[in-house]
DNA sequence: TAATTTGCCTAAAGATGTTAGGCAAATGCA
DNA sequence: TGCATTTGCCTAACATCTTTAGGCAAATTA
């Protein structure tokens, strides 16, 4: 019997693809199964369960997330920075929305401290160098460009902006121009 | 054979709980029918299936939700609305992480109309008669607003604020100020 | 080519979701 | 009060998904 030729990796990235079709929650050891027409029972050499595999399609869109927005902002600094990373990170959410799912899901400290999420958080630092901030501002201005982008980009994929207008796309433009002028005059405390 | 009492209401109100207790995933008529000591079909009767049992508890999450907002808000305005209605969000989430959760889940358009969701964005408009905007301003500040909220108590409930300096709830405090001197300045198109 | 490893399979059992149809308790009406 | 109807929970059955154990054949190694 020919074998289908099953990876760790080969099952992480169409675990991904079937999330961005289906959405996370369809995300199932059988749909896999299925997708490579082979037997449930064969995944289990390759990934230890269905949890195993759920955590490797986050761990996979954190990077992808991550190297993005690495790319985004090589070369920009003060809004141009913000602006590309904050894209980035809109514009995988709405190409990935099973990715971007995925990539919320809550991981044990281990895998969560072996992510690429602290990557994330050094380069909304790295922004934040184009502004003047000092510690711990600095640290609550990550933490609240991190709630914005998560915050605006999930809303809008479930639909809470989609029934009223102006459009979404202005909103977000005008966001980042808010965030813009917020940084530049943080109030003192 | 004696009754159980099972009603629409009661077993929305008990899948709240159950959500709290063990996440709005773990939400599963089989765990709910345990809980009343009762076989599973029995439950759909009340509910007609699993997603109708998990709308309900999301649109009386919702309902909480907007109830505690209006509460907070009477007799405030400015920034005292803003944080009183901004703590209650907070408060709520993490006092019952499971109906938080449920409050996000995707609710189909007629749903959607008829929940309380339109309520909280009328809140958050009421906040705004405390600052000096006008249309479309308005409603990116009502997005905005929304954005932080959700995402700020999201991340924080993921863990993703846990294990760095300073606290969470200074970082919430500062964001707070924050958002106040953003409203106050918000900037120009 | 023979020995070993590896990959996918069959089989089986447990949990959940859902529907159909039945019996008994509660309710309503003469 | 007695009977008819409705209602509430039940049993039975089936589909889907998860997971484990053990087997056979293909690929790899010697």
């Amino acid at each position: 019997m020919a074998r289908a030729g099953l990876t760790t990796n080969r099952l992480t990235r169409a675990g991904a693809e079937l999330a961005d079709e289906v959405g996370f929650d369809g995300v199932t050891v059988s749909a896999l199964a299925r997708r490579f027409d082979v037997k449930v029972a064969s995944l289990y050499s390759h990934v230890k369960n269905s949890q195993d595999l759920r955590t490797r399609i986050a761990l996979l869109a954190l990077e992808e997330l991550a190297d993005r927005g690495a790319a985004a902002l090589a070369g920009r600094a003060g809004k141009d920075a913000l602006a590309a990373f904050a894209n980035v990170y809109r514009d995988y959410a709405r190409e990935h929305p099973g990715r971007y799912a995925a990539a919320q899901l809550r991981l044990d400290p281990e895998a969560a401290a072996a992510s690429a999420g602290s990557r994330h958080a050094q380069m909304t630092r790295a922004i934040l160098r184009g502004y003047d901030l000092t510690e711990p501002d600095q640290t609550h201005a990550v933490r609240l460009l991190g709630s914005v982008f998560h915050g605006y980009v999930s809303l809008e994929a479930g639909g809470a902006f989609s029934h009223s207008t102006p459009g979404t796309q202005e909103s977000w433009e005008r966001t980042l121009d808010a965030l813009d002028a917020l940084l530049r005059n943080w109030p003192a405390t």
